[in-house]
DNA sequence: ATAAAAACGATAATCACTATCGTTTTTATT
DNA sequence: AATAAAAACGATAGTGATTATCGTTTTTAT
């Protein structure tokens, strides 16, 4: 009933995702996609962005402040948001589902999952912050 | 340099959010306050939650989809929201600290925290669907 | 080649939230 | 109690991310 069509513009934000580890928003992905694309649309990266998702072929990342994020790896895992520029990086620690258990003792209702955001500083911002002079 | 000073406003705020567990969003709190200040504006609830989070009264939670939602307990606790009907509710169990140990390993910045949100089906909408026929 | 419908680009609308600003309250000091 | 500085207010405009609308263009099965 609602047969799939190819399009370009939809290859090419997912080409422009594939690889990528840096979680960019719909907004930055519309930035670079304008390079190949100049008069693509943001409506355009945004209905092929949650199509994409849709069909499971990419991800979304929750919870970040301001927008939402990007991500091709579409298997579950844990992401770190950066509390001094706000990047967002991926943990590579295997999503501990003995959790689900822990959390569902004594809750009425039924848990399928979490999701988990590490925050603190990344190591870019640390060395930033050792070279600044101390604020008076 | 910044003394706070009192605001009838501020104290019924907080006064419905003491006791709370629904973890209502601004305009929900918004709503009730008007029946107690049919003119309080908006902009004052949003004004003074944050106060309130800023001085540790109250705490926000965020990565729920939509609106920030408002929680009178301060104590890191995670939360649980259902993806039929999208209320928040509180998990007892404390927080697990060791998950940030384990996501360190491996990675160059440091972690100061996480936040968890579990997912799934809460009682109420577990009941309402189990009344529900099968959809053809 | 045709035509149905999916996707497009442009743009308006929505939603949650923040900022501005002139007026009202609070509160420390007379 | 009167005063006055500043915090807080209500009304409202503005912002940023996202979604909806709509007439036109592309895709694709026939």
């Amino acid at each position: 009933m609602k047969a799939m069509k190819y399009s370009r513009q939809r290859e090419s934000i997912k080409e422009f995702l594939e690889g990528r580890t840096d979680h960019p928003t719909a907004d930055m992905i519309y930035m670079n996609i304008r390079k190949l694309y100049p008069n693509i649309s943001l409506g355009t990266v945004y209905r092929n962005l949650s199509l994409l998702v849709s069909i499971g072929e990419i991800s979304k990342i929750a919870g970040t402040d301001g927008a939402e994020r990007f991500d091709p790896n579409t298997k579950p895992h844990y992401h770190f948001v950066c509390r001094e520029c706000g990047c967002v990086q991926d943990i590579s620690l295997e999503p501990v589902k003995a959790l689900d258990g822990l959390a569902a003792e004594g809750f009425d209702g039924s848990i399928e999952g979490h999701t988990t955001l590490f925050y603190g500083t990344c190591s870019e911002c640390k060395k930033k912050l050792l070279d600044k002079p101390i604020a008076l």
